[in-house]
DNA sequence: TAAGATAATGAGTCGAGACTCATTTTCCAA
DNA sequence: TTGGAAAATGAGTCTCGACTCATTATCTTA
């Protein structure tokens, strides 16, 4: 591949990972271009569609994901991790993109790595061993979309943090239903 | 207001409904027009903007989740909310809408709605006393996003449900960060 | 029932954004 | 250096969808 083609893909992905992960998917591809610096005819070049450069950035922000939740590790790993992305698509939109286009491949590394985090967390007692990965997952994805569309502040997502993770962290299991204490008299309301 | 007016604004609303939940906020007007049995300017009389029509049923919609609520109640109606909200969200796109366009004054009367159930659920013992409603609709959010974008199955909502309502139901506050049982030897990792 | 106010109609306008392609420029191997 | 392959350019095409408005139809009330 030639020098100048070689770098400006490289621009055009970084330009790309700018603008959509600030103005989300919709944003149109000439704004991509202008921000690399190329003309729109090179960005279709290089990716014949507005997908293909979608898939593309998707597929190098969850590479960098797993690659940091591989950093991690340890009793609190999955927690700092989970805490991490959580406040990212706070800020920014990066983690959204997951749901506009699916690179099962790039996910399935993500959802890898985050099994390891959570072999590690139920290794070190951290986390209850009944928690499964594809329930983290479905959490982790939950908790950043709706810290995205609910624009949450610091101590919101604090506190909505914490019940969750006192959900991982409870001790007993349980079992497919809800377990609670023996209703008491008193108690308002009912089973419908 | 002349009889097939208002007849033609209650059918459009409909439509709206049944189109927007299904095929989310992008579908074009003209398909609520077809499916709404009228012209597309009568569409535009009735809603100048999409994002009135938009605004429009997400108030309906919000309405009706906010009746639904306060027909519930005693120990498990909050849980049983939170199950029905997040299985809807994972069959249509109902509460979606919810991000895309903001109708403060409905979201606030949900809200008011579930502050109810939460506090029925904390005096049943059903739910720790130091969760708040805020944290409470985050998640209420975050899940029905989690569950439309990632097209749970039955079994991997249940799950994931679970590990919130213990989460919820946990007896132990935590006092904002986690409380974990002393690093044994052994353990991999540690804190960065 | 007839006037006229209100509402419905739908072809047409307008803008936005994805994508094309004839032309020009740049790179690099010989 | 230079020939020609690879790449870049950007004005232009095409589609789609929100919204308009002159015309036609329908309702209502006196």
């Amino acid at each position: 591949m030639r020098a100048d083609a070689q770098r400006n893909q490289q621009r055009i992905l970084d330009a790309a990972e700018e603008v959509f992960t600030h103005r989300g998917a919709s944003a149109s591809t000439e704004e991509v271009a202008r921000l690399a610096g190329v003309a729109i005819g090179t960005l279709f070049r290089h990716f014949p569609t507005k997908d293909d450069l979608l898939a593309a950035i998707l597929k190098r922000l969850l590479a960098r994901l797993a690659q940091e939740a591989a950093t991690l590790g340890g009793a609190d790993g999955l927690h700092i991790f989970f805490r991490r992305l959580v406040e990212q698509a706070a800020a920014k939109r990066t983690v959204v993109a997951l749901a506009d286009v699916s690179v099962p491949a790039a996910v399935g590394q993500l959802g890898e790595a985050v099994g390891q985090l959570l072999g590690q967390a139920q290794t070190a007692g951290t986390v209850r061993g009944d928690v499964r990965q594809p329930e983290v997952m479905a959490l982790l994805v939950s908790l950043c979309q709706g810290a995205l569309h609910g624009g949450w502040d610091v101590q919101l997502q604090e506190r909505t943090l914490d019940v969750v993770f006192a959900g991982l962290a409870a001790q007993a299991p349980l079992a497919g239903s809800l377990r609670r204490p023996p209703p008491r008299p008193g108690a308002v309301g009912g089973r419908p």
